[in-house]
DNA sequence: ATAATGACAAGAA
DNA sequence: CTTCTTGCCATTA
């Protein structure tokens, strides 16, 4: 069994979710946010919440800072991203961050 | 306490 | 454009 989302994962969560539909955000975008609130945290620990509770938002809006997909995830990923039409290029296909990218703002500001 | 690891990032080559 | 090297912060051994 996996223990309950803590105060900063539920934060990230709360990020996460208001990624609208078809743009995406960076795991470092998230960190930034969520650093302004709490002090603490990274890129690399929001990665980490996403590998343990990503299933409970729209993780697959979430990719790296050059667009690139999350490997452990990668073909669902493609195909949840194609789905809603989100632009991408090149092969291994990555997500063109000059369109689809999208800045997150702290929940309630 | 140190070392290794991880859904990362930025700069150098 | 790609690959490698550092830096990053929290968890785990």
């Amino acid at each position: 069994m996996q223990p309950p989302p803590d105060d900063y994962a539920e934060l990230v969560l709360d990020v996460v979710a208001t990624i609208p539909e078809g743009r995406v955000t960076s795991y470092g975008g998230i960190a930034a946010v969520v650093r302004e609130v709490t002090g603490r945290g990274s890129a690399r620990v929001v990665g980490r919440v996403m590998a343990h509770y990503g299933s409970e938002v729209c993780w697959w809006r979430v990719v790296t800072a050059s667009g690139a997909l999350a490997e452990r995830v990668a073909t669902e990923q493609r195909a949840r991203l194609r789905a809603e039409d989100v632009p991408m290029v090149g092969d291994p296909p990555r997500v063109d961050m000059r369109t689809a990218a999208w800045t997150p703002r702290p929940p309630g500001l």
